[in-house]
DNA sequence: TTGAAAGCGCTAACAA
DNA sequence: TTGTTAGCGCTTTCAA
C-alpha cells in the first residue's frame, strides 16, 4: 500500500474526507464528540500523516523558511542558525539552509529556488547591499524577507543589526581605559560596511582620548585567520604597538599564531581584543578578551521578526547592542609607558 | 496580480498548458522549435518561477532532503553540513536541516514532520541506536534514509562511517612511537558507539606496544570542553602522565585549559592529541596534533549515497579511513624516559 | 452536525 | 506536433 490519505482515513472511520480534514485542522465548530474521537482513533492507528504539500496547494502556505547564509562553516554562523532554527520549529515552521559564500550568483540562484519551493519568507545574511537582480528576485515574488547582520540604509525593510559602529566604541575604549596609546586595528574587507563600521567606532573613542591611529597601523583584513596571521607578523616584525583589536575573532586567531611565532607574550608584551565572541574563543590561552554579539539570540530574532512579518504584515528592524567580555588578553599599562 | 501559473504562460503564448507543462520540462520528442521558443520567451518576460509544491503533488518527488544533526553548533557539524549542502545542491535537492540535541524525543518529531513535509530523503545523525519509535517512522514512511556519524550492525541500511577503532588506534600508535609509556585517555559518554570504538583502539595499539593503560588513566568525559578542563585539572594535579589522548578535539581544548593553569607545558611536559580535526584547531597554541575524519567529504558522500538510493534504490555503506595529523602539541621522548 | 464538489498548479496518459 | 482531461491530497465554500 501507498500512503495513507485523508480519504482512506475518511473510508476507513465512515466519514466524508471534509469531516477529516476538519478534525485534522482543529476545527472546532460543529462536530461531534463521537465523530471527531472516532476519527482521531482511526488516524492513530494508522499513524497518518498528511501530506503538507497539498495542503500547501491550497492555503499557499508552506511552513517553510529559508536561511542563507554566507558560509555555515564560518564559526560565526551555527550560533545563529541554531536560534533561527529553535524558533522556527517553535512556531511550527521549517529551515532551508543555502550558503551563498557571499557571491551574488549563488544568492540570487538560492533566490529563485527557494521562491520556486514556495518558501512562506526568507532569511538574507547578504554580503552588503543587495544585488539588483536580488532585490528584483525578492521583490517579485512578494515574498517577506528579513535581513540579517548587514545594514541597508534607509530602507524600510525589517532587519536584525549589530550596532557595529558601537562594538568598535567599545574595543578602542576598552584600550584606551588601559592606557594603551600605540594600538593598531586589523579590519574585514573595506567593501564590507561591517568592516567600516566597526573601525569608525574604533577611531571614535582612539580620539575621544586623544590616542593617534596612524594610518600604516590600519591593516586590512579579510575575516579570515590565515591571512590575518601573515599581515600580522609582518606588522608585528616591523611596528611596536601595545595593542590590536581584530575586527572578529577568527583574525585574533591569527594574531595569536603570529605574536606566538615572534615570542611576543600575550598579554603581558601585546594586548588583543576581538569581535563576535565565536564559542571556541574561550580554548586560546590567553582566553581572548572580544566584543560580544548575542549571536543565538539574534538568529532568534530575525525569526521571530520575519514570521511576524509573514503572519501580520507588520515590519520593524532591531538593532542589537554589543557588550565588551573581558577576559584574559588584553593587560593594563602603567600610565605613560612605552615599550 | 497573484503568482503567475502555466495558465497565464500558456495564454500568453497562445498554446496549451501542457505545452508549456512540456518545456519546463525540457521534454525533447515532439515540438517545433518555434513553438519552445516562444513559451520560453514569455516565460523569461514575466520571470516566471513554477510551483514546486505542485509539480510535487503530481510526481510524488518534493526535491528536499532532511538532515538531522545532533547541533549543528557543535563545531564537528557544520562542515558536515556544509558538504552535504554544495552535494545537494550540486543535484538539484534542497536541504532542511534539524537539531535534535540527542533526544529521541526531539528526534521523532522532526523525523514525522520531515516525511509531511514529504522529503525525498533523511541523512540521519543519530546518537546511538535508533530509538524504536524512531525505526518505526523511518520505516513505515517507507522513506530513504542514510545513517551518519554513527554506527548500526548488521544492518543492510546504508549509511556514512568513521573507523573510529582505527582512529583510536593511530592516536595511541602515534603516542607509543614516540616513547610515550604514561599515557592516559580521556573518552566520551561511554554509551556513545564512537567512543567505544575510539578506546578499543587506543587500547589495542597501546597493548601492541606493551604499555599498559590503567583503568585510573580511562577518564570518561563527555565531548564537552568545559568538562574535560575539570576532569584534567583534577588527574593532573594528583598524577603523572607524558600524553594525553582526547576522544574529540573539543576536549583536548579543555585539557590545554587545565594544563596551562598547572603550569605544564605542552608539548615538552605533556603530549596531547586530539580527534576530529576541527577547523580551529590550528588556532591553539601549539598547533594541535590530531585524528582527522573527512568531514565535508563525508557529508558529500552521505548525501550522494542517499541520492542514489532515492533515485536507483540502490544502497551501499561507506567506511571512511582516519588520518593522524602530526602538528605540534606532541614530542618525542628519549627512550625509558620516565619523569 | 455533516457532506458534495470545486479547485490549488502542476504532470501525464491518451487523443487528435 | 499539440491539446484535452483526469487526477495528485488537501481545504473550503455551499448546501443539506
Amino acid at each position: 500500500m501507498g500512503k495513507l490519505t485523508i480519504k482512506d482515513i475518511a473510508r476507513e472511520a465512515g466519514v466524508s474526507i471534509t469531516t477529516v480534514s476538519r478534525v485534522l485542522n482543529n476545527k472546532e465548530e460543529g462536530m461531534s464528540q463521537k465523530t471527531r474521537e472516532k476519527v482521531l482513533r482511526v488516524m492513530e492507528e494508522v499513524n497518518f500523516q498528511p501530506n503538507k504539500l497539498a495542503r500547501g496547494l491550497v492555503t499557499k502556505r508552506s511552513n517553510m523558511l529559508g536561511l542563507i547564509v554566507p558560509n555555515i562553516s564560518n564559526p560565526f554562523f551555527p550560533e545563529l542558525c541554531r536560534g533561527a532554527e529553535d524558533e522556527a520549529n517553535k512556531r511550527n515552521y521549517s529551515l532551508i539552509i543555502c550558503n551563498s559564500d557571499d557571491q551574488s550568483q549563488k544568492e540570487e540562484n538560492y533566490l529563485r529556488l527557494l521562491q520556486e519551493q514556495q518558501v512562506d519568507g526568507i532569511l538574507l545574511s547578504s554580503k552588503n547591499r543587495l544585488s539588483k537582480t536580488s532585490k528584483n528576485q525578492l521583490q517579485s515574488g512578494k515574498i517577506p524577507y528579513v535581513l540579517f547582520d548587514r545594514g541597508e540604509e534607509a530602507s524600510n525593510q525589517s532587519g536584525v543589526f549589530l550596532d557595529n559602529e558601537r562594538g568598535g566604541y567599545l574595543a578602542g575604549k576598552h584600550l584606551t581605559d588601559l592606557n594603551h596609546t600605540q594600538i593598531a586595528c586589523m579590519t574585514g574587507p573595506t567593501e564590507i560596511q561591517n568592516s567600516q563600521q566597526r573601525l569608525l567606532g574604533f577611531r571614535r573613542s582612539l580620539k575621544e582620548a586623544s590616542v593617534q591611529l596612524p594610518q600604516s597601523f590600519v591593516l586590512i583584513g579579510d575575516f579570515q585567520m590565515e591571512s590575518a596571521y601573515r599581515l600580522a607578523k609582518e606588522f608585528l616584525q616591523n611596528n611596536t604597538v601595545t595593542a590590536i583589536f581584530a575586527s572578529n575573532d577568527l583574525m585574533a586567531c591569527g594574531i595569536y599564531q603570529a605574536a606566538h611565532e615572534l615570542g611576543i607574550q600575550i598579554p603581558d608584551q601585546l594586548s588583543i581584543i576581538g569581535f563576535d565572541d565565536i564559542p571556541l574563543v574561550t580554548a586560546l590561552i590567553p582566553k581572548l578578551t572580544t566584543i560580544r554579539q548575542a549571536t543565538y539570540e539574534m538568529g532568534r530574532k530575525a525569526i521571530e521578526l520575519l514570521i511576524n512579518e509573514i503572519e501580520n504584515k507588520s515590519s520593524e528592524g532591531v538593532v542589537f547592542e554589543p557588550t565588551l567580555i573581558v577576559r584574559e588578553s588584553t593587560k593594563k599599562l602603567k600610565r605613560g609607558v612605552d615599550i
